[in-house]
DNA sequence: ACAATAGGTGTACGGCGTACACTTGTCAAG
DNA sequence: CTTGACAAGTGTACGCCGTACACCTATTGT
């Protein structure tokens, strides 16, 4: 009976807050994640949450640090090269499962995920030999690619590049533009039989820094 | 007189409401941009606004096509790599007088200003002998970078060195992680005296890239 | 058994974007 | 010069948002 006056629901707890307000900009957005859907979808009244979270901005800081846990740090004594290429991949996909966060993951404050990653990284660099300015021009470049990345691929990667050649030369239509821009037009013809593949592009830029980082490895 | 039958107020444009629009955000960022408060500034009503921008994402829209506009095109004679990085640097200096416009300009729909600045883009690849796949490869890694990293900029480059170690310092601090996290520590302690500075950041990055552009321009 | 406390509730406020019906100013045609 | 159509600006109202604040209630340590 004492079993009974539960009300059926487990009790919420930051982390569950957490997670749901992760599953529900997953599915909907950012946009979509409001306080009080995200209290509706745990069946709770939306003041309820705050007993969790302080306000939205600290919920957002909260989600970003678990998009953070789940890219893969480096291990110290992998080649620095695969370990960085297989963190900025498992970003990539990390980005790509919760697009949302593509805005926020280098603008919130850092929480301990991002922390840990960030040392993570740095130690790989500096135990592979790059010198403490090297270290930090390699990172720099690195992420700004991965993130610049995501965020191209947000835009333009849902759809296949067939539509993405169709999108274009219909846009560019609908300023009547396409024979002004004969460069456009040749994306919007040429690029949809190229066999254009996001998870290729990405890679492409990737070695191509990774190259280029490891000819400036040594001073 | 019939000079003098006007309110005192040049009537509103688009134009008009577009750079009065650019300028509130530059001032006060996204969220200090709303219709109510840009009305206001325009000393009108809210609701006066929509006579010339359908609804606030046409606004954006609009905001980030002048953005565009600010964007240097490469000319068609140039030196394909000068030409290339005088368009980046020019990229990254707009997006810096315009920091709210950075998650914006790859999310929405393209304006004229941006498909021209596409279009002259890749005549100038196209035109210095890369090939339309390597074409669009160099493309996506350039824009890729220098979205990224003004993202980057965003969040740590309003602050000098000093600064950014300093925060870095306290905000591993207040997750107690400073002595787990020695590298975080480095840079917290170097960084600042390093003489970091975004521009030549920026450069570094972006020679790294064009360099193996450069490399993969023939087959 | 009971008080303290953490978790959940209800109400309310000011701000947002904008639909819709209206007045007012402007300018071309008679 | 008049007029009447059309574009520009107004006023009111609605439903959403985040969240302050006061309240109730279930749980737990003593």
């Amino acid at each position: 009976m004492s079993s009974q006056t539960n009300t059926g629901r487990t009790r919420l707890s930051r982390l569950l807050v957490l997670q749901a307000a992760v599953a529900l900009a997953d599915e909907d957005g950012l946009e979509g994640l409001t306080m009080r859907r995200l209290a509706r979808q745990l069946g709770v009244v939306p003041m309820a949450l705050y007993k969790h979270v302080a306000n939205k901005d600290e919920l957002l800081d909260g989600m970003v640090d678990i998009v953070f846990g789940e890219i893969e740090s480096p291990s110290i004594d992998d080649d620095w090269r695969s370990a960085m290429r297989r963190r900025a991949i498992s970003a990539r996909q990390a980005l790509k499962r919760h697009s949302w966060a593509i805005g926020l993951m280098e603008t919130r404050t850092p929480g301990p995920a991002n922390l840990q990653n960030h040392n993570a990284v740095m130690g790989c660099l500096r135990g592979a030999g790059f010198s403490f300015e090297t270290a930090i021009h390699a990172y720099s470049v690195q992420d700004a690619y991965m993130y610049g990345f995501a965020q191209q691929e947000k835009t333009l990667g849902f759809q296949t590049p067939g539509d993405a050649g169709e999108a274009v030369q219909r846009r560019a239509q609908e300023i009547g533009a396409l024979d002004t821009y004969p460069y456009l037009a040749e994306i919007a013809t040429k690029l949809p039989e190229s066999g254009y593949e996001n998870a290729v592009e990405f890679v492409w830029g990737l070695d191509l820094i990774l190259d280029g980082l490891d000819r400036r490895r040594h001073p």
